[in-house]
Formats: C-alpha cells, structure tokens, sequence
DNA sequence: GATCCAATCTTTACAGTGTTAAAATCATGC
DNA sequence: GCATGATTTTAACACTGTAAAGATTGGATC
C-alpha cells in the first residue's frame, strides 16, 4: 500500500503518542471511569489490543497520564512561584487553576483512579510527594524550620481540599474564579475573621 | 421446604438490608471500584439479578450507600459540635475520623464513585451541601455575618483535604492521629506561625 | 533487488461485568 | 385448595480487559 495517499496503513505512524492523546481526551470527556482499552483504540482507528505494544495494562495508560499531569504541575506551580508575585500565595492559585484546567486529570492523578488499593499506586503516591516537597521546599524560606511540616500538611489540604469542591461542583464559580481562590487561600495567611 | 432449619430458602428474609450491608463491607475492603452487583448477589447467597428487585442499578446501592454514609457523618459531626469542647475544631476532629474509620465509605461519598459526571450525581451533590451548610451554621454563631461564607469554605477545603490525604495515604500517621489533626485545624485558627 | 527478521497490528477467544426478559418458586389472601 | 402477587432464578445480550496466535509491514543484510 502506497505511504503517500489517505488510506488507513497497517503500521500507524506514531500510536503511542496518538493513544495517550487520545486516551486524555477520553479522560477529560469523562472521568478517569470513561478510560476504556476498547473505546482508545477505537478513536485512535486500530485495534483494541495494539495498545498492549506499548502499555502493559488500561492502568499503565492511566499512570502514564496521570505521570505527565504532575510535570504539568509542576511546572505550573514552579513557575508561579518565580513570577511577578513570587509567593505561595500564586503557587496556590496555579494550583487550583491546573485542576480547574484539567479536571478529569487531576481526579486521575488524586483520585482513586485507578485500581484502588493495588500495587500501581506506589509510584503516583511517590509522584504525590514531589509535589508536596515542592510545597515544603518553598515554605522553609519564609518560616522558621520547626514549623514547615504542620504549615506544609496545612497548606497542601487546603489547597488540595479547594481543588476538588471546586471541580466538584460544590462551588458556585462566579466571575473570577483566580479572584475566589485567592479569598479563600489569604485566609490561610490571616486565620479566621475576628470575632464579633 | 421447612423453615427451622439452616438450608437455603428461596425467599431470603430481609434482602434489601443483607445487600447494603454486604455492599458495605465490600466498599471498605476494596474502595468504590470494587463494588459489584454480581460480588454483592455471590456474597448474599443469592443470584445477581436478585438486587434488582430493590435497585434499579449498582449506582442506586452506591448512592444509598452514601447515603447512610452523610447521616451517620452528619451525626457525628453534631455529636461533637454539642459535647464537651462545643467548638468547631472538635467538629473538624470528627470529620477527619469518620473518613479514617471509614475510607471506602468516604471515597464513595466524596469521589467520583459513581459514573462520573452522570446523573445520580446531583442527589449527592445536594448531600454534600448539607454538611456544607451544617459547618455554615455553626460558623455564624461564631463570625460576623459577612465572613462566614469565605470563612465555611475555607473550613470545608482544609478539612476535606486533610481528610482525602489521611485516607490516601499521604500523611504518616503518628501515634495519636486526633491529635495530628487537631494540630492542623488549629493552624486556622490561628494563621501560619509567626515568620523569622 | 530479493530475502529474512523483528516490530507492529489484527483476529480470535476467554473470563468477567451490568442489566434485561422470561420463567420458576414461594407466601399469603380468599 | 387455589389463585395472585411478590420474590428469586436461569438464560441471554452487549460490553469490558486482556492473552494467544497469526497476518502484515519496514528495514537491514546479502
């Protein structure tokens, strides 16, 4: 069969990057339950089982999405927290801005997602981690050391917590949602209101 | 058939309940994904389409599943708010321990759980609210008017953070885990420590 | 250029799932 | 004692993940 022309050919240029694409965009539509061998291998024009060339299993799919989503992460928090603003307060921001931005990833990634409870999961609590570390390493230049570990869980459950009402649904968005997240999190700096 | 004795009966004598609470036990050994209408109808002794005599489909078990789950924690959440302490932190104690006592339970309420994004969604949504509105209440007889709807956001996200990075893992738990929580909540009521 | 090889993909098949439809069984009213 | 309605079973359908075996292909070697 000619290279040149339309027709489907039997060796797909570049299938392992076109089924995580592909398999991404299921997880955005869906949920990670939307995740499906069959459903990725059907958009992505072969055969269900031309996927296990390059993945061993439906979760290492999954892992290797949600692997991706933490360097995003990542990345979106570093660069937040060397930007203009250069505070946590930016970092947290991003942070829920990426969940926002992706929120089937970010369920994939802080979820169960996957198999609960099975082996899988070692490397994405590893992955989980980092992200925290990132958190902490920030938080050792404003506070003194004894106090980063509580400020740190403190923080990351915040920010955590914030992440999924949010794509949950359970808060009402309004105009600039930046603005919300923003309110919520300077309390984290200013504790609660006084009191009357 | 006699039915003195210990064979197995046709009819079986109160199935609804024996497939929640069958339901149940599967929820906390293997998470939300591990809920199965036909694992359930295996364990109950009873054929699979069995349940359907009393839901109309794996997510209606699951979403009684949750629930009980809101009732029982709604509960637990008052009993503190009235006890001894009568204060908000102990209420967040208690929120954080129903979810370490019961982590499949609070996957399932909290999580995707069902079909992500699908209808049965919207029952549940309004369940959440109303512990919302349960931590909302209180708050305002603490708060001036005006802060309290930042304020019970900013509860809810810590809370639930934590709660959903106990469960997952993601915090060594120490010997006293009430206490590791007591120390986090308390950081909202006061701020981040003091900087250096 | 022809041939072989290894990589890639397909077909087929198996065990499992949720769910429906029809048939069987039982408990209970008359 | 029998019919009725509630309860449960068996059989079947469409779907899933994945294993095994075969077909197809691009590229290296002669």
């Amino acid at each position: 069969m000619a290279a040149h022309d339309g027709s489907p050919r039997y060796h797909h240029d570049n299938l392992r990057s076109t089924l995580l694409s592909v398999a991404r965009a299921l997880l955005e539509e869906g949920g990670p339950a939307a995740l499906s061998m069959r459903e990725i291998g059907r958009r992505a024009g072969v055969s269900a089982p031309a996927a296990y060339h390059y993945f061993n299993s439906l979760d290492a799919i999954a892992a290797a999405l949600a692997e991706h989503g933490f360097a995003e992460l990542s990345e979106s928090i570093a660069a937040a927290l060397a930007g203009p603003r250069r505070n946590l307060l930016a970092g947290g921001i991003a942070y829920v801005a990426f969940a926002r931005a992706n929120p089937g990833l970010y369920r994939l990634m802080f979820g169960e997602g996957f198999q609960a409870y099975s082996r899988g999961n070692e490397a994405i609590r590893a992955l989980r981690m980092q992200v925290y570390r990132q958190m902490k390493d920030d938080l050792e230049k404003h506070l003194t050391p004894g106090n980063v570990p509580n400020a740190a869980l403190f923080l990351w459950s915040l920010t955590h917590g914030l992440a999924l009402l949010t794509i949950d649904g359970q808060v009402e968005p309004g105009a600039d949602p930046d603005a919300k997240v923003e309110d919520i999190l300077k309390l984290a700096g200013m504790g609660l209101p006084a009191a009357r």
